[in-house]
DNA sequence: CGTTTTTGACCCGCGC
DNA sequence: GCGCGGGTCAAAAACG
């Protein structure tokens, strides 16, 4: 509304009220007339509100969809700048990939060890295939979040536009040889340059009574060891949803708390992930992403919290704990040693250590509840999250079988006493973390209000709601980055921008395509386990005592599981299906 | 019979 | 150079 028509306005109002005294005692029916205008004004007042009002909204959308054309063209321009210099290399060096894998990738050092490989034995075609896969390497997001790009998740864009430094025009393996000319986001150049060799591994800790966590994605044991330091044994899990994806993963016990799971993600997938796979994918890529970025960006907080949290008694390294936040606990794998074993314990505290840095998401409870209290001296970056709890991002057993979507990904009810305190830990292994307050608090405003959207919009909440929240979030603080941008997309993205599921979904006949808190009931009241099997005697409650493997497979059998993954064998025998669901990994035997 | 798991052997990097 | 330990391979076994 325009100052002068409010003046205007207000001027009239007030003449009409100061005429009104001396009116009043003249005539009553043109105190009548000065109502009915004041009325009648007001009215006129309404309409040029609503009018402007709908300006308003006009104005909004033109501006959202310019600035989205407008980094599409810049995105289109690096992209094309990327690609010339990307074939130029190539040309001039084939033993030095430019792009380098920037988050769990495996290292070019790797990559070029096994070219060298197949160059020697080129009767093996098994190398000639991981060297592809070694080209497509990369942030999980790069994927699926250029397929976000095009979506019409436009909101979103708005923040995510930002988030890529980097846009690439990469080719594709086999798998993707019909779409040779996806866009790859490299979210940070600059992190590829100062770790060429270092490949980032993603741990995971929660408490499952499964031998592996539910994530959705199907795995393949290729090899167990027993682990220095643990006397649970180690076992190595090969990504089988697509015939050459790079990801690996090892599961490993905890050895203070035979609850806890620790599972450590590494490498990247090279097709597209299930709604449930995706989350946990996409939550570790981002936490990969944010260890790298937060490695590179912020040196002199790095050096800050380096010599702060050096004096602890608890924590040999840096880190940075937001209680009911983000856990931010850098540390080496002395830590371990530490009296205090609040910790996560890397798998690979090795020698190789070095090579392979760690961010831990601790999704336990008690790991926030503890540390909190060993470093009251960083409260200052304490920030309060009520109800959003990602230390309930269930990939496990423990839930309940009437459990609601809403409490299925970011359960606000959760039993796990947590007192809403957040065990969202992120451990790094060999990069600080600082993370400034500001940095954080619109990440958690953000997470309450995407939260509170998936509450309010129940089980599905729109995307327009969804994108609005993103959107905004994004907007306030462009620091968010890859974060929330990866993490995010996991869940609202999927609906529009898999077109391998969406394929698969048809085939398979049962409605695949997700989104946030839809579970098939068939499906749902199953058990599935790491191999989107169901798991009924898993090896690991073998070893227990009779009591509590009874008690396990009773939290087995009610566990609501992640609706499921399609298998190899599934999305080419849509029937297998539910065969798997019966079916179960036994593992964890130990050896040697 | 195809797929997955098991498990001993092997490879490799690192520290001494 | 040697040993240690993490990680992987691949043949055999198990499974459905």
């Amino acid at each position: 509304m325009s100052s002068s028509s409010c003046s205007e306005i207000e001027e009239k109002r007030v003449t009409s009220i100061f005429h009104e005294d001396d009116i009043s005692t003249q005539q009553e029916v043109s105190k009548e007339d000065k109502l009915k205008y004041a009325k009648t004004e007001m009215g006129e007042v309404k309409e040029e509100n609503e009018r402007l009002k709908t300006m308003l909204s006009r104005v909004e959308k033109d501006y959202n969809t310019l600035q989205l054309r407008f980094f599409d063209i810049v995105n289109k321009e690096v992209s094309n700048n990327v690609v010339e210099e990307s074939s130029a290399s190539h040309e001039e060096n084939d033993e030095e990939p430019e792009f380098v894998s920037l988050c769990l990738g495996r290292s070019p050092r790797e990559y070029k060890k096994e070219a060298t490989k197949v160059d020697q034995n080129s009767n093996k075609p098994k190398k000639k295939e991981d060297m592809e896969v070694n080209l497509s390497l990369g942030l999980d997001s790069k994927y699926m979040l250029s397929m976000e790009l095009d979506s019409d998740l436009t909101p979103m864009n708005n923040g995510l536009e930002e988030l890529p430094k980097e846009v690439e025009v990469e080719e594709k393996g086999a798998l993707f040889s019909t779409n040779k000319s996806t866009k790859v986001i490299n979210v940070n150049d600059e992190i590829s340059d100062q770790m060429p060799t270092k490949r980032v591994r993603v741990s995971v800790r929660a408490k499952c009574d499964t031998p592996t966590m539910n994530d959705g994605c199907q795995w393949r044991k290729y090899g167990q060891k027993i682990a220095k330091g643990n006397p649970c044994p180690r076992a190595y899990y090969r990504c089988t949803v697509a015939p050459a994806c790079p990801v690996r993963k090892q599961v490993q016990r905890c050895a203070d708390d035979m609850s806890i799971l620790i599972t450590t993600y590494e490498g990247t997938h090279n097709h597209p992930l299930q709604v449930t796979a995706s989350a946990m994918a996409y939550t570790t890529s981002a936490a990969a992403s944010m260890m790298l970025s937060g490695s590179t960006t912020s040196s002199s907080s790095h050096h800050q919290n380096l010599h702060h949290h050096n004096n602890s008694t608890s924590f040999g390294n840096s880190q940075t704990l937001l209680n009911n936040g983000l856990n931010f606990n850098h540390h080496q794998f002395e830590q371990s040693r530490t009296p205090k074993q609040h910790f996560f314990i890397p798998p690979n505290h090795s020698s190789h250590n070095n090579l392979f840095p760690t961010i831990t998401l601790d999704l336990t409870s008690h790991s926030s509840l503890s540390s909190s209290s060993s470093l009251s001296s960083a409260s200052s970056n304490i920030v309060q999250i009520p109800r959003f709890s990602p230390n309930n991002l269930n990939f496990c057993s423990t839930q309940q079988p009437n459990f609601t979507p809403s409490s299925t990904i970011w359960n606000n009810n959760n039993n796990n006493n947590n007192n809403n305190k957040l065990g969202l830990g992120f451990i790094n292994n060999n990069t600080i973390m600082p993370i400034e307050k500001h940095q954080i608090r619109p990440f958690n405003h953000f997470q309450e209000n995407f939260y509170q959207k998936c509450v309010t919009n129940y089980q599905t909440p729109s995307r327009q709601a969804l994108a609005e929240t993103i959107s905004k979030a994004i907007s306030t603080d462009p620091s968010l980055h890859s974060v929330i941008a990866a993490a995010v997309t996991s869940i609202v993205g999927q609906g529009s921008n898999n077109g391998v599921n969406q394929k698969e979904t048809k085939e398979n006949g049962l409605g695949l395509n997700l989104k946030l808190g839809e579970y098939p009931q068939l499906v749902s009241n199953n058990l599935l386990n790491q191999n989107g099997k169901g798991c009924l005697k898993g090896s690991y409650f073998k070893r227990l005592s009779p009591t509590t493997s009874s008690q396990a497979k009773n939290f087995m059998l009610l566990q609501p599981s992640l609706p499921f993954s399609v298998s190899k064998s599934s999305a080419s025998k849509p029937s297998s299906i539910v065969n798997h669901i019966n079916h179960c990994d036994s593992n964890v035997n130990t050896r040697h």
